[in-house]
DNA sequence: CTACGCCCTGGAGCAAGGTCCAGAGTCAAG
DNA sequence: CTTGACTCTGGACCTTGCTCCAGGGCGTAG
C-alpha cells in the first residue's frame, strides 16, 4: 500500500510540516508507522482525520474540542459516544444563538447608518460608544468571556 | 470636572485595572491627563471609549480592528466604518451558516445512532472514523477563509 | 504623623496554535 | 558515490489578550 511522508501529507492537507508534528504532539494525529530511521508515515485514514481537524478548526473548534469528538471513535461505548455527540450538538447550537444574536446587531446597525456625512450620526459609531446597546451585545460578560479565568 | 482615576474607569466599564493599562499599552486607549505623580486621569470620553471598545470586542472584532475603528472615527470617514461592519456582518453569517451544516450533520449521526449495540453499527463511530467525514465538516477547504493566511 | 488603600513601572507568565531553526541523519536519482 | 531533497529532534520564538507580581510611590482621613 501507498503510505505519504509527512511533506507529502501535509501538502496534501494544505498544511504545514511543523503543523502536523505539532498535532502529533497535541495527540491529534500520530503516524500510521515509523520506519527504521524514525520517518513518519501516513496512511489515507490519517489524512482523512487531518482534513477533518483542518474542517472541524475551520468551524471554530478548539484542538482541544477537536481531540474530544475523535476520542469518541477510540470508545467501545456507543452509549457515551451518543452522548457526547449530543453534547457537541447543544454546544453548536449555542454558538449558532450567540452567532445569530451578534449578526441581528450588526445588521440593525447597518441598515441604520447612512453610510455618510457626520460621524456623530453615524449608529454604529453612536452604539458602540454610549448607551443603550446593552441588548445587542447580550453576551457573556458577567462569566467573563476573556480571561476564561 | 470630575475626572476618574484608573480604578474607578476599570470599574465603571466593568474590566480590569490591567486591562486598561494593557489597552494603553496597545494604543487603544490614553488617559486624559497625569498627575504629577503620574497617575491617570480619565474624563467621560475615556470612559465611552473604553466602553466602545468592550462592545466591538463582543461583536467579533479584534483589538487591531477595533483601533482602526476607532481611528475611522476620528477620520470623519462614516463610509468606511460601515463597510468595516458590513465586512464583519458577512463574516459572522459565514460562520454562521457553516455552523449550521455542522449542526444538521451532527444531528443526522445522532438520530441514526441507536446508542446502544455493536460500535461497528454506529454511525457517529463510522463517519468520525472512516471517510465518512465529508458530509460531516463539508466546508470549501481549497478556497479557506480560516486561516486567511 | 501614621495607616491604609490606591496607583506606578517593568517584566514575567499563561493559553492557544503555530512557526522556525540548528545540527544531524536518510533517501533516491544519476 | 555524490548530491540534493527530505526528515529527524528539541527547543526557542511569535501573536493575541490578558493577568499577576514585586517593589516601590501617593493621598487622605484620623
Amino acid at each position: 500500500m501507498e503510505t505519504l511522508g509527512i511533506g507529502a501529507l501535509a501538502q496534501r492537507a494544505g498544511v504545514r510540516i511543523d503543523t502536523v508534528r505539532y498535532y502529533e504532539r497535541s495527540g491529534l494525529l500520530a503516524p500510521k508507522t515509523r520506519l527504521q530511521s524514525g520517518y513518519r508515515r501516513y496512511g489515507a485514514a490519517e489524512l482523512a482525520r487531518l482534513r477533518f481537524i483542518r474542517r472541524a478548526q475551520t468551524l471554530g473548534f478548539s484542538l482541544k474540542e477537536i481531540r474530544d469528538l475523535l476520542a469518541l471513535s477510540k470508545g467501545r461505548d456507543v452509549a457515551r459516544v451518543k452522548r457526547a455527540a449530543q453534547g457537541k450538538l447543544a454546544d453548536v447550537e449555542q454558538r449558532i444563538a450567540a452567532l445569530q444574536r451578534v449578526r441581528d446587531g450588526l445588521a440593525t446597525l447597518i441598515e441604520a447608518c447612512p453610510g455618510h456625512g457626520d460621524p456623530t450620526d453615524c449608529p454604529i459609531l453612536k452604539a458602540l460608544g454610549g448607551d443603550g446597546l446593552d441588548g445587542l451585545a447580550a453576551s457573556p460578560l458577567p462569566g467573563g468571556h476573556a480571561g476564561t479565568a
